[in-house]
RNA sequence: CGGGGCGUAGCGUAGUGGCUAGCGCGCUUGCUUUGGGAGCAAGAGAUCGAGAGUUCGAGUCUCUCCGCCCCGACCA
C-alpha cells in the first residue's frame, strides 16, 4: 500500500520551465521523474512504480512468446564493435571511454554484435536454431539533440530481441511471433498505435514495420489511410503507378523564356504565350544534389517539393545527401541554375532519379540547359532516360494511397517499437553459421526487434493525460484505487484505511491519502494529478453510510454503499477495464 | 554544428549600476480550518551558473567558459 503521508512524492503546482511537451511536464509535476542532465532522468517511487509495470509487461509477453531473457553489460568493449564497423561508423552518438590502461570502451547503444557472438559462442548446429533471445538494458547514445523529456533521451531503457534462423522461412516465422507479441503488449499498456511499413535503413534487412504511437508532438511522420488501412513512414510510403495515355508529344520545341528562374515565373510566361491552362504540375522539376560527393539530379513535377531525407532513405547506400550550393554551380557551368534539363544528362555526366510521377511515356516543360530558355514536350523515355526511380516528392495529405487510391491523410506520432528483418549482416561480419542438415555450413539469418521501454512510460502519458493531470490505464497505473480519506475525525480515515487493506487483501493495489493536514482540495488536486485511474473519496458520505467513486478517465461519479465498496471496486477493477481505463 | 532564448532559494518568478535581492508555491513552528490547490502570525532557506574585467560600487555592464530549453541539421 502506497501511504501519501509517507510516500516519498512532491507535487509541483507550476509547470517545470524546461518542459515543453504534455508527458514531460507532467510526469516532473506529479512527482514521477527528475532530470538530472540533458536527456538523463532519474525515476522517483511512482515513476518507477510505472515503469517497472510496463517493464513486468513487456517481459511477460516476451516470455509468453516462447522467448529468453538474457543480460548483457551496459559497458563493452570496442573490439566487437569495430569488427562491424560501428565504432567508426556510429561517430559521435556513441558514449566512448577509456579503462585505466587506456583501453577503448564504449556505452552500448544496441547491442546486435554481442547477441550474435552470444550465440556464436554456444550454438553451431541446425538443430538449435530458431532461438530468440532479448534483453531489458539501458542503453546510452549521445544524441545531437535530447528533446521532449523521457520521451527522447540519452539514457533510455529499451528491450530489444534478436531471432536466429537458418532461413528466410524461418525468419519470416520468428519476424511473425514478434509482431504478435508486441502487438500484445502494446494493447495490454492501453497505448494507441499504428504498425507503420517502414526502411530498413542503416541496418540494411527486408521487411520492417514501426509501432507508432500516434500524438501531435510526436517526432515520426507517418501516412495513414483510412480507408484500407495501410500505414507508412513517409520515407517508405510509395506511389501507385502512373498510367500514361494519349498521343506521342510532338518533337522537342525550345522556347525563348527570359527570366524564369522559378517554377512560378515560368508559368506565368507559358501562359502569356500559350494561352491559359498551364500549371506547375506541367513542368518539371531538375533538383541537382550532392550524394557522397557526386552530382546527381531527381525528377519532380513543378508543383512538388523535394523530400531529401526521403531521396536518401531510398538511394542504396549513400551515407550524405544535400542540395546543390552556389559554389557547387559555380563548379559545373554547364548546369545553369532555374533552367536545368534532363534532356543532356548523359551529356553532362550527371546521374539521374525520376520520381514516379515522371513515368515514361509523359512530357514536361524544363529547362533547355541555357539561360533564359525552356524546352517543352520532353519526354521521358525518348528525349531523356533515368538511372532509376527513386520516391523524392514530400508526401503530402491526400496522396494516393499505393493500395487503394485514396486519399491519405498525415499524422504525428512517438515510435515504441521497431521489427525488421536484419538480414545476414551481422552473422557474416561476425562469422556466426551454423551446419545444416547436408552438413554444410550456413550463414544465420537474424531479425531484430526493439521496444522503448521508458519511452513507453511517456507515450502513454501523452496519450493518457487531461487539463487536471496523468490518466493511467489499470494494467501500469501506480496503483489501481487511490483512496482519499477527507474529515477532521477519526472516522474516515479509520473507514479509508480499513477499505484500503481489504482491498489489498483481494489483491487490489491502493494508494491511500491518509494525510490529516492536507485540505480535501489539494488531495483531490493530487489525486488527479498522479491518475490513478480510480478514487474513492471516504468523507462527507459516510454519515449516510456512502463513499465516493470516482473514475479518473471519464470523471464519471457515484456513491455507493461502504458495505458493498469492496465487492463493486473489486468488480470494477477486474470488469470493466475497457471502460476505465 | 548553425539560428534563437534562458540561467536569481526545492519549484515558478520580479529586480532602473546604488541601502539588508523581492514575491508566489513548497518547507518549519503555533493557533484556527477540513468536499476543490485554506486563514492568521512567526520563521528557515540564495556564495544571483563559474571565472575574469570595468567601476567608489555589479544580480544588473564587458569578455571567456559551463549548463539548460526551443527550431534546424542529425537520429536501429
Amino acid at each position: 500500500m502506497l501511504r501519501m503521508s509517507s510516500l516519498f512524492l512532491r507535487t509541483l503546482r507550476d509547470d517545470p520551465a524546461d518542459a515543453e511537451v504534455a508527458s514531460h511536464k507532467l510526469l516532473v509535476r506529479a512527482g514521477y521523474v527528475r532530470r538530472i542532465a540533458a536527456g538523463v532522468y532519474s525515476w522517483l517511487p511512482l515513476g518507477y512504480i510505472i515503469y517497472r509495470n510496463i517493464e513486468r509487461v513487456v517481459r511477460e509477453e516476451m516470455d509468453a512468446a516462447g522467448f529468453q531473457e538474457v543480460h548483457f553489460p551496459a559497458l563493452l568493449p570496442k573490439e566487437p564493435y569495430e569488427r562491424t564497423n560501428r565504432w567508426a561508423e556510429y561517430g559521435p552518438d556513441l558514449f566512448r571511454l577509456q579503462d585505466r590502461k587506456g583501453g577503448d570502451y564504449l556505452l552500448g547503444p544496441t547491442h546486435e554484435e554481442m547477441f550474435t557472438l552470444m550465440v556464436k559462442g554456444e550454438y553451431s548446429s541446425y538443430k538449435d536454431l530458431p532461438l530468440s533471445i532479448y534483453q531489458i538494458q539501458t542503453k546510452y547514445r549521445d544524441e545531437p539533440r535530447p528533446r521532449s523529456g523521457i520521451i527522447r533521451g540519452r539514457e533510455f531503457v529499451m528491450k530489444d530481441s534478436y531471432s536466429f534462423d537458418v532461413d528466410d522461412a524461418g525468419l519470416e516465422v520468428s519476424y511473425e511471433k514478434h509482431r504478435q507479441a508486441y502487438i500484445k503488449t502494446f494493447d495490454r499498456l492501453g497505448l494507441k498505435y499504428n504498425i507503420v511499413k517502414a526502411m530498413s535503413g542503416a541496418m540494411g534487412g527486408s521487411r520492417s514495420e514501426e509501432f507508432l504511437a500516434p500524438c501531435p508532438t510526436g517526432e515520426d511522420t507517418y501516412v495513414l489511410c483510412e480507408k484500407c488501412g495501410y500505414a507508412a513512414n513517409v520515407e517508405a510510403m510509395t506511389t501507385p503507378d502512373v498510367k500514361v495515355e494519349g498521343a506521342t508529344p510532338p518533337a522537342i520545341e525550345v522556347l525563348d523564356t527570359p527570366n524564369t528562374p522559378t517554377i512560378d515565373s515560368l508559368v506565368d510566361v507559358m501562359n502569356a504565350k500559350f494561352g491559359p491552362g498551364h500549371k506547375a504540375s506541367d513542368t518539371l522539376k531538375n533538383i541537382l544534389l550532392i550524394a557522397d560527393g557526386e552530382a546527381i539530379s531527381v525528377l519532380v513535377p513543378g508543383d512538388r517539393e523535394v523530400d531529401v531525407k526521403r531521396v536518401q532513405a531510398n538511394l542504396a547506400g549513400v551515407k550524405e545527401l544535400r542540395l546543390f550550393e552556389e559554389e557547387d554551380f559555380a563548379k559545373r557551368k554547364e548546369l545553369v541554375k532555374g533552367y536545368v534539363g534532363p534532356q543532356d544528362a548523359k551529356r553532362f555526366g550527371l546521374k539521374l532519379y525520376a520520381d514516379p510521377r515522371v513515368a515514361v511515356g509523359t512530357h514536361w516543360i524544363t529547362g533547355a540547359n541555357q539561360l533564359n530558355k525552356h524546352a517543352r514536350y520532353v519526354t521521358h523515355g525518348r528525349d531523356f532516360t533515368v538511372d532509376g526511380f527513386i520516391e523524392a516528392v514530400e508526401v503530402r495529405a491526400g496522396d494516393a494511397c499505393p493500395q487503394c487510391q485514396s486519399p491519405v491523410i498525415i499524422d504525428r506520432a512517438i515510435e515504441i517499437g521497431h521489427i525488421f528483418q536484419l538480414g545476414r549482416k551481422y552473422a557474416q561480419a561476425l562469422d556466426l553459421t551454423v551446419l545444416d542438415a547436408d552438413g554444410k555450413s550456413q550463414v544465420v539469418t537474424m531479425g531484430s526487434y526493439g521496444i522503448g521501454v521508458s519511452r513507453a512510460v511517456a507515450a502513454v502519458a501523452e496519450q493518457s493525460h487531461d487539463e487536471l493531470g496523468l490518466v493511467w490505464p489499470l494494467e501500469i497505473a501506480p496503483a489501481k484505487v487511490h483512496i482519499v480519506a477527507t474529515g477532521k475525525d477519526d472516522l474516515p480515515f479509520d473507514t479509508a484505511e480499513k477499505l484500503a487493506s481489504s482491498l489489498e487483501a483481494n489483491g487490489i493495489t491502493v494508494m491511500l491519502d491518509d494525510r490529516r493536514e492536507a485540505s480535501p482540495g489539494v488531495k483531490f488536486k493530487d489525486a488527479e494529478l498522479i491518475g490513478n485511474p480510480i478514487i474513492v473519496i471516504v468523507g462527507k458520505a459516510l454519515a449516510d453510510g456512502k463513499v465516493e467513486v470516482r473514475i479518473r478517465k471519464t470523471g464519471e461519479k457515484r456513491e455507493i454503499a461502504l458495505s458493498d465498496a469492496l465487492t463493486e471496486i473489486s468488480s470494477l477493477v477486474r470488469s470493466h477495464k475497457n471502460s476505465i481505463a
